[in-house]
DNA sequence: ACTCATTTGTTGAGATGCCGGACAAACTAG
DNA sequence: CTAGTTTGTCCGGCATCTCAACAAATGAGT
């Protein structure tokens, strides 16, 4: 109840940004008295702070409140296929710690993977407190299934690991105050894209491109999960069941079309650099670039054919779905403004509804952090959820330094 | 902040069953004083009574609390092609009133469909009334594009209708004291599948098969609309471009493959009686069950191979959305067990999930008031929002006796 | 049959938090 | 410099929740 009211404003100053006590009483439809209470009560919790003056209008000029990033931290952290990474957010959304560590999975010991993870959020973790702060939960991504109920990555194509309760596993081994919960990849990084408080990024789906295709599903502010946890695995809906053979065992699977190596293999011969995987992605990403922008015919193709399959499987999903926007990621946030014509001529066609619904087309901006950073927002939606929660979790904190 | 405590026990109520005032206060995590008194205001408000004597514990029995059917009710209508109805729903689930009328909505003006629709609401109402109760709200499904922020059907193929204001239309020829809404057919009958309570209908996915085939997401309990309300439109989902035309205009809609257009041709030539549409479609689908049992070849070919690409389809939504389980409904309810196991073929082949992700396929028991149901069941969503409207829908009902 | 433990539902006292109004503070407009 | 406006705080009143106590209704044990 009095936790309800705080979550209220903590959301709102979030969502909208700084604003005085008199505004918030307004905008939430609360007294004044009840704003400076509530506001009061927020900022011993440490939660916010004075952000200065707001002069300009009529009458006494209200003092600003705003999130107070300083303290309290939540941690994303990734486990991918070429890659761990682990990122501190603080309440306002400011990057505190980030750290990134190739890694090779499919040679090496999942519990090797897993001690190098660890040592990423331990690390970030160290930074957090150097930085006077402290953590208040962690979120992991990994890429495969993740049965949600029991925490259990079920199944992981590309690391090649099954039945593995990465949750558990990460808990024993950091001993944290902390609470750890893992989520899917994906859908972490659709969380990053539904930024708080921008009406036309509500209900969204997000399309995570890279060899693997997935994804996640924002529906009216919060992540569409399903039963289990599974939604949100795009990439294997089977839509050319003439077509060629995927990573998972099944024929014509969208990824196979409109993956990463669906795109190189149709730009360039095998011979050719841009399909040399010892080469960064970025540079042969930046050389397809440079050939579509040069005009280059097979490059131009290529990226038409590849940007069609991904129109016909964004058209299945919006008239399932219906979302404001399409938010590609990955190797389509580099590429895609070559595609963005056949995406929408197949959107435009494919869609029931006038105009497609009026969903728009989106490139993320989020780069390869997409994944940690939606990991740092769901830890940090334990204290948006509950602000009460810090008082305990400061205390914790400050007595057992020692884990 | 009162009536979000009563919302919360008006639903447990419904959710779970009657039950003692001590019971709600342990299950609530509400003192058992908090809970009488809340129970109290219910009471006042004419929404809960007594139920009997909880018998058989140790210690004084509890007074079971029940939901108080008898008074408030929502009504539920529908638009369609071949048919108009409304239904009343009281608080406890049971059906109060229910009107259907058969029309012909291509051969008939807007405003003489309209006026049929709000004929079958009156009456509905005047039922309602005449048990002694009185209608709180009124939700109106139709069989097209509902653009919900603007409450105007965009586009209805079947209807051959086009930008009308249904909702604003049927407030002023009603002229009610009650609010009136309007939404997307599909999505009502997948509301109406969602039962309250049941933990395995939180998460699913609905597919309504007629001529066309539409149907409605329900995630974590909440009706899944999108950003505009055009959410659920599987049937033109285009899954097979190589295929047949579409009503739409379109090439290869799921709705070619799956509708009953599509099982009627499959099964039986154009002289056939099983493909007369003078004949019941009831008794049409009968003869076809009829044939299946008996072993007809042509016939459990047809339904093989509707039922491969409704799991085709299944199978793609199910990667996305990860439902505990696909409610088939419309004509699939009514023949569907022929088709079973084509459809968990395919669901098996094209979800990446292990055991389909746990997916059930079911079979919808509500026929064809699944829309009105859910109608109903929005409209009563206002009581279980806000238990404290009655207080002013009553005083309404009771001395606007004229409208 | 009687007593005791157990559970239910109600009641009253106290605490908590919100609302409304009053008030001083701080600023703009003229 | 004054009048008007808006902000933030303080205080009495009200509603609501909690806590503790108590009577009522039952089963279990002797």
């Amino acid at each position: 109840m009095r936790s309800a009211k705080l979550s209220l404003v903590l959301r709102h100053l979030r969502d909208h940004g700084p604003r005085s006590r008199a505004r918030l009483a307004t905008d939430l439809d609360l007294t004044r008295s009840a704003a400076s209470a509530l506001v009061a009560e927020l900022s011993d919790l440490g939660l916010v702070r004075a952000a200065g003056i707001e002069r300009g209008g009529l009458g006494r000029p209200g003092t600003s409140v705003e999130l107070d990033g300083a303290t309290v931290c939540g941690i994303g952290a990734e486990l991918n296929v070429h890659h761990v990474a682990a990122l501190a957010l603080d309440l306002s959304g400011r990057v505190v710690a980030e750290h990134r560590l190739g890694i090779d999975a499919q040679q090496e010991s999942v519990e090797q993977v897993l001690d190098r993870l660890v040592g990423l959020i331990r690390r970030t973790d160290d930074d957090v407190r150097a930085a006077g702060g402290y953590t208040v939960a962690a979120t992991v991504g990994v890429a495969g299934l993740i049965d949600r109920p029991r925490e259990v990555l079920t199944v992981a194509p590309n690391l090649r690991w099954r039945d593995v309760p990465v949750g558990a596993e990460l808990r024993a081994r950091l001993g944290a105050p902390y609470a750890v919960s893992i989520e899917n990849e994906g859908n972490l990084a659709a969380i990053a894209e539904a930024l708080p408080g921008d009406p036309n990024r509500q209900d969204i789906l997000v399309i995570f491109g890279e060899v693997g295709v997935g994804g996640g599903i924002v529906a009216g502010g919060r992540l569409l999960r399903g039963h289990q946890g599974y939604a949100g695995e795009f990439g294997h809906m089977i839509v050319d069941p003439r077509g060629r053979r995927c990573g998972c065992g099944r024929v014509g699977c969208w990824e196979t079309v409109s993956g990463l190596r669906a795109l190189l293999d149709a730009a360039a011969d095998p011979e050719d650099a841009v399909r040399d995987p010892a080469l960064s992605l970025d540079d042969r990403l930046a050389e397809l670039n440079r050939r579509a922008d040069l005009g280059d015919t097979r490059t131009i193709a290529a990226l038409d054919s590849v940007g069609s399959w991904v129109g016909i499987g964004s058209a299945m999903l919006t008239n399932a779905l219906n979302p404001s926007a399409i938010v590609l990621s990955g190797y389509f946030a580099e590429i895609g403004r070559h595609m963005r014509p056949a995406i929408e001529e197949q959107l435009q066609a494919g869609v029931l509804a006038p105009h497609a619904g009026g969903t728009r087309v989106e490139f993320s901006t989020l780069g390869f952090t997409a994944a940690v950073r939606g990991g740092a927002t769901v830890a940090l939606d334990a204290v948006f959820d509950d602000p009460t929660v810090v008082a305990l979790q400061r205390a914790d904190a400050l007595l057992g330094g020692a884990r």
